[in-house]
DNA sequence: ACATGATTGTCATAAATTTGACATATTTCT
DNA sequence: AGAAATATGTCAAATTTATGACAATCATGT
């Protein structure tokens, strides 16, 4: 009945790169395993069995792409999630990132926040149980497979930020984030966008998640941000 | 208990950028130090071990990405936050700034609004509430996570200025506090506050707290100031 | 590449809530 | 009782949030 923790291995040479990595998906109630090589990865791939595998495309030794292609090939690993990690820019890059067989693909520099989304998404396709094929909160469901969101079976039509938004109020039921946090985890770690933005777009939310009648399920919370209940 | 104010170094060699910079900042509230070369920086860091450093990337010497590795590459100065400013504007730079581990990254031009804005969100991740713990007396449970105030299960309902004051008594449950300290603490140090406001909203929180019922549990040390308990 | 419609961030303004001060009442101590 | 300190109701001012409008940006199909 219980179920271990998501384990996922990082496989990145960058130490401080990956010490930060290990700590922030940690703090999300993960098990991290670092390696600093493809042949330590390899290993502890072996030994642990993660349930997901953070790649850095340029490594010593054995890199991300080979070590993804030798995963991909293994029928016993094939299954496992592969994201990977790259300086890289270029589109010719990307699409040889996913082309060896990667999951998911992130570009250096990325949001911690944006990291962690993705993770758990692919969490969430490889282990449905972990995350939960849908969120919900009282009466309203987000199904992040299907990319919908119902209240009362009522489907709810929400444009991309407001979805983003929903899912982090939905994941975290209660917590109440400020104003900065959201900024952080929906529309990422290095991006400027006002305060106050976040107000309109909890405000659009607030809107279409009541038109079809039902109370205002988000509660302000007075100089410090919004809460979901 | 007194906090001091945030401490920013300001690494920049164009003495006129740097001056409006260090007026701006302390315009803020912030103490800013001013150095003219990576290795002036460098002595500064290490002498006042400041909250936050901004980097311009071009300086004589010592260079901004050189030394945001330095920072970044040192146990007892990596969790420093470093904002790095930058005239380059090729994304190649901005990855090799990220890279470097500089936690934000600006670039030149900006407008001051936005550069006192990142320094804001930088602090605040640096300092992250120390959440997760309930904190409690006797019936008094206040959740720092969802911003929540329970008496006997039963919610009380507090405006921001009291939900700060029940969250400093309740840290430290016995302690009489002056109300200069409470002011210190609550308000914070560089607003001018009578004293005797204090006594009001002492007693908004207490009349909240009494409402269902139940007896006041703070105690007014005469001639002293107030305490939970 | 281009047009077109949707989405998004910001701003101005309105609305709502909170706050600090003060006057007055009450309590406490000697 | 008298003096000093604290408690409390009231209210204008200040702060914070909600919302509609709009220009810029983005995405999509041709």
């Amino acid at each position: 009945m219980t179920e271990r923790d998501p384990v996922i291995l990082i496989a990145e040479d960058d130490l401080a790169q990956q010490k930060l990595l290990i700590y922030n998906v940690e703090r999300e109630g993960f098990v991290a395993i670092g390696a600093e090589t493809g042949e330590e990865a390899y290993q502890q791939l072996k030994l642990h069995d993660p349930d997901i595998v953070i790649l850095d495309w340029m490594m010593p030794g054995i890199n991300g792409i080979k070590l993804c292609k030798i995963i991909k090939g293994d029928r016993k690993t094939r299954n496992i999630p592969v994201l990977m990690i790259s300086a890289r820019t270029e589109e010719e890059d990307r699409v040889r990132g996913l082309d060896s067989g990667a999951d998911d693909y992130l570009i250096k520099p990325y949001s911690i926040s944006e990291l962690l989304a993705r993770v758990r998404a692919l969490l969430r396709r490889a282990r449905p149980t972990i995350a939960g094929t849908r969120l919900t909160y009282e009466d309203i469901e987000l199904d992040p497979v299907r990319h919908l969101v119902t209240r009362n079976d009522n489907r709810i039509e929400l444009r991309p930020t407001e979805y983003r938004l929903l899912e982090a109020f939905i994941e975290h039921p209660g917590r109440v984030w400020s104003r900065q946090q959201l900024l952080d985890r929906v529309w990422g770690r290095h991006i400027f966008v006002e305060d106050r933005t976040v107000d309109v777009h909890v405000g659009r939310l607030r809107k279409a998640l009541c038109e079809n009648g039902g109370s205002d399920p988000f509660r302000t919370v007075r100089g410090v941000g919004y809460s979901l209940g």
